[in-house]
DNA sequence: CCCCCTTTGAAGTTC
DNA sequence: GAACTTCAAAGGGGG
């Protein structure tokens, strides 16, 4: 896939991947069966996957290019990230269906909004950037601006926001959709349009220099040129969907700071912490950015954090450490679904505690397709695209340190697992037991589908394939006990592991399965290998037939989805 | 008030 | 290069 890797082709990418939304007509059928699996959980849950997944975009058209600068904003980057959470969530609540196409992907740049990844609030323009790759799909044609984006026109830039809005977002763009509700979608506010609206995507765009990559319109340069986003966000109801920090407006466009409702927005989605300006460390504009953690944050000596762009002194001290945003890691495909799945597990069920949640989450999401990943492993991989891009000289390793180690290690030793099983939740009760699994035949096609299937395997390229694999998955919230057993470890022990490993074992036999790489090698590849493939998932579907709820939400889903043109994800291949 | 828990994945470190 | 460790999100639970 496209990944960064070279950079430059990246966009190979994205055809391939917006391919195989496609599909999905097919996957209707795949999916209702899918959807059984997702039954465990409780049979509710699982209709909204779906949903979301088709939405999920991935289309791909990354840019490329990674253009080390845009260091500055990093803000942006988190922003979105919630933005299109919520606009999820929101979609989900409420119209989800609705919007119909991706078409041009409306996406809307939030501006930076947030910059999900620092903490602090810049904005820049890369973040749009950032956004933009995460949601490739987005047409803007005018991208390519971004490296440069600082200089922003002044009038437009305001930076960020980019947002086109489009009525309808991509799916999986859900993150940063605005969700109809709050705005409407088609249009756009005067005041933002000054600069040129896509034809296609309606969306704002700047004229692009052809030198932007196409994919990734906004990028930042091209942002400033954007209007002003926050009219779009901020909306005159008064919420303000997209809370965007005042940190993403750098002061070069001070005024258009968020205003206070629309800082509201971000205090409010983001952790307070946030929120609250930095006297020094933010921005100037001091915009507290949501995904910014705040000094509090325990760090370490040394963080520095980019070190490529910053300009801070090299030896932190407290007060550094304080300024210096703390760039966070980019989220991963799982961690996108979570956001994106979260509220509505939550909702589905009565449990509260993220725990639980996460279990059902991490078992619904081998119950995905692999098209369904694969939509994830793309965004994730565009996300650290962007990421890179936006923060060059970042690395993970300055994140380290920042929280305290867990020590999980007792675990193991500890007790065997406590069947005890902390707290299980009614929602859970669906764990039976699978054991099943796999067979790809389960029905859905989920990834599974053929594992060996070259098709499929390139279907995703991003996506892992693995997940046939799972195993192993207890599934079982309640009793999580299994999970060693059935995991037990596989690469990654991680966590909890550590001890438990000596468990190890024994079902698992497959640890890795490999399949015949999926791997497609590039990119981001999925992981695959290390960790014991999602069997779970597998079972799960098996176990469960398909509920009625689910399958009459999945119909309605794919019939949403097959009226859409976009494809998504990258199955073409085959 | 802060860490734990829990998930997967990516990236880092260690051996 | 395999194995292991951290962190990313999230939020109730518990010390």
């Amino acid at each position: 896939m496209p990944q960064l890797n070279g950079g430059g082709g990246d966009e190979l990418g994205a055809n391939d991947e917006m391919i195989s939304f496609k599909d999905e007509g097919e996957q209707e059928e795949k999916i209702s069966e899918n959807v059984s699996a997702e039954r465990d959980l409780d049979d509710v849950k699982s209709s909204l996957v779906n949903e979301s997944e088709n939405n999920s975009s991935s289309s791909d058209s990354e840019q490329t290019e990674r253009r080390p600068q845009p260091r500055a904003d990093l803000e942006s980057y988190e922003k979105a990230r919630e933005y299109f959470t919520e606009a999820l969530r929101r979609q989900q609540d409420g119209g989800f269906f609705k919007s119909p196409h991706y078409p041009g992907y409306p996406f809307l740049m939030i501006p930076d909004l947030t910059n999900p990844y620092l903490s602090n609030g810049a904005l820049s323009p890369s973040a749009r950037t950032y956004l933009q790759m995460k949601w490739p799909l987005l047409d803007v044609p005018g991208t390519a601006a971004l490296r440069d984006s600082r200089s922003p026109t002044p009038g437009l830039l305001s930076n960020k926001v980019p947002v086109v809005q489009h009525a309808h977002m991509h799916p999986l763009t859900p993150l940063i959709t605005y969700s109809s509700e709050h705005f409407s979608p088609g249009t756009p506010p005067a005041h933002l349009s000054p600069e040129i609206l896509d034809p296609k995507t309606g969306i704002p765009r700047t004229p692009h220099p052809s030198e932007l990559s196409p994919y990734y319109p906004l990028s930042p340069g091209a942002v400033g040129q954007i209007p002003h986003p926050l009219g779009w966000l901020v909306p005159q109801q008064g919420q303000p969907m997209y809370p965007i920090t005042a940190g993403g407006f750098r002061h070069p466009y001070p005024a258009l700071a968020m205003n206070a409702s629309m800082s509201s927005l971000v205090s409010s989605r983001f952790s307070p912490h946030i929120v609250p300006h930095h006297p020094h460390g933010l921005h100037q504009t001091g915009i507290p950015h949501p995904a910014i953690v705040s000094p509090a944050i325990k760090q370490e000596p040394n963080g520095e954090f980019s070190p490529a762009a910053n300009t801070k002194s090299p030896v932190p001290t407290k007060k550094e450490e304080d300024k210096k945003p703390h760039i966070k890691k980019p989220l991963n495909a799982f961690m996108l679904y979570m956001k994106e799945m979260r509220a509505k597990v939550v909702a589905e069920c009565t449990l509260k505690e993220s725990a639980a949640i996460n279990q059902i989450l991490g078992r619904r999401w081998h119950s995905l397709s692999r098209e369904e990943q694969a939509k994830y492993y793309e965004l994730s991989r565009k996300e650290r695209q962007l990421h890179s891009q936006l923060y060059p000289g970042w690395s993970a390793r300055d994140n380290y340190g920042r929280r305290k180690k867990r020590k999980r290690d007792n675990k193991a030793d500890s007790a065997p697992e406590d069947f005890s099983a902390r707290n299980k939740k009614p929602c859970v009760q669906y764990l039976p037991q699978e054991k099943m699994i796999d067979s790809p035949a389960s029905s859905h096609g989920s990834m599974l589908d053929s594992p060996a299937t070259p098709s499929t395997a390139l279907a995703s390229p991003a996506a892992p394939a693995p997940t046939h694999s799972e195993q192993a998955q207890p599934l079982s919230l309640t009793t999580k006990p299994d999970r060693h057993h059935h995991f037990p470890l596989l690469s990654k022990p991680s966590s909890s592991s550590s001890s438990s490993s000596s468990s190890s074992s024994s079902s698992s036999s497959q640890p890795s399965i490999s399949l015949p790489s999926s791997s497609s090698g590039s990119q981001s590849t999925p992981p695959l290998l290390s960790r014991p493939l999602p069997l779970a998932s597998l079972h799960a579907s098996l176990l469960s037939p398909p509920s009625p709820f689910h399958q009459a939400a999945l119909h309605s889903h794919h019939a949403w989805f097959q009226s859409q043109p976009l494809s998504l994800v990258t199955k073409s291949a085959d």
